[in-house]
DNA sequence: ACTCGTTTCGAACGAACGTTCGAATTATCT
DNA sequence: AGATAATTCGAACGTTCGTTCGAAACGAGT
């Protein structure tokens, strides 16, 4: 039985970045996850019916359900990948540079960049971030959990270098803010793209947070 | 038959702010209101049943259509007198500052006290930003734009003092960002209260658009 | 051509959904 | 107290929901 071992037959990347997926069964679960991942984007986890995945994927009701148990576990299978894969980008990322600054502006230019070119996934990220039960929501928790770690190291690391006083804690859920509300606003017609954008919140960002060292908790 | 003038019906305003409303019609309307705003906020508005207000709010499900005509309409009952209600305490506050920099904390202070004093609503509002359909959704969306294009002219009046240079688009959707993503990280146990709050943003932003003026799109 | 494991599907399940209706209850006024 | 209007409710409506089942169709190896 296929269901019982969807876990662990899902391997490593999807996406058309690169390499096609081993087997049959993860490549064709990676296009049901894509597919799932633009219907949840356009009208929620829960607005989304099994009936519109199955439309969108051109794949039978009955059919889904061979690749995964349930629609709840669907949601923790994009939200999950998705998560991994801006992680790994970022630490891949971070191994060039060590200027505090510098690293500062990587985080928000990978973090931008995976949300453009991902907007549906990272939506579905964002918008529907407790609409999972207990288990499943507890194993994206804890990725969240090391994402933002890791951005409250680099922001004490600037703080260290240049003996900055301000809240990490402020300054980091502000950061994450003004990035993750790009998905209400963004337009690709109107707006700039990734590269212009994360200058322009690094700046914002960074001269907001260096100076006058008076805001402090 | 009375669902038919539920639009008109509905007066000033509600909450324990001040005054009983008028009608006892009103009083009652407000009540459920402020149960599915609860239930709204916990669940979403897909995810939140008819059942559900009807539990929450201590009325039959039957008698819930006394008041409103459906769920859709219910949910921009909610919406439009939260939006109307900060709009308003906003221009009030407005009145008493003239200097540009301080018109814009007012803008911050008064945004993230309602949002902190009505965290239910605020996120119904935010969340379920696109759940509406054709007519009520552009109603919402007309006030929303005059809420964003006051923010626009602020900024500008600071551009325009300091000559500073700056995409007032970004700018505003930054701030607009980090101040609404409070609702999925605010804990009043642990976090400042709206004074401290709206100051370190204030402060954080303001510091941002200011100084270099290099940020140009 | 036959077999066997993998993949797909039509049809149906019970439960829950938003909404409606007519009757019952309650408040208001003479 | 009785009459009229305002409010509340139990019970049911037709639909849609997530999920399951057994059988049909397909793929690769002999």
């Amino acid at each position: 039985m296929a269901t019982v071992s969807t876990t662990a037959r899902i391997s490593a990347q999807r996406r058309g970045t690169a390499s096609p997926p081993a087997t049959r069964f993860d490549r064709r679960l990676g296009e049901i996850l894509d597919h799932a991942t633009d219907v949840f984007c356009k009208k929620g986890y829960e607005g989304a019916s099994m009936r519109d995945l199955s439309r969108a994927s051109g794949m039978s009701l009955a059919g889904l359900y061979y690749y995964f148990q349930s629609k709840e576990r669907l949601l923790f299978l994009i939200q999950k990948h998705t998560f991994t894969t801006i992680v790994e980008r970022l630490k891949a990322r971070l191994e060039d540079v060590s200027d505090p600054e510098g690293r500062v502006r990587i985080f928000i230019f990978n973090h931008l960049e995976y949300f453009l070119s991902n907007q549906a996934a990272m939506k579905v990220l964002s918008h529907e971030d407790d609409a999972l039960k207990n288990g499943s929501a507890s194993e994206v928790a804890a990725i969240k959990r090391e994402y933002y770690r890791i951005c409250v190291g680099l922001l004490d690391e600037l703080k260290r270098e240049r003996g900055l006083q301000f809240s990490t804690r402020i300054a980091v859920l502000s950061l994450f803010g003004m990035m993750n509300w790009i998905y209400t606003w963004h337009n690709p017609k109107v707006d700039a793209d990734a590269d212009e954008l994360a200058r322009q919140m690094s700046d914002l960002f960074l001269r907001g947070v260096m100076n006058g060292a008076k805001t402090r908790r």
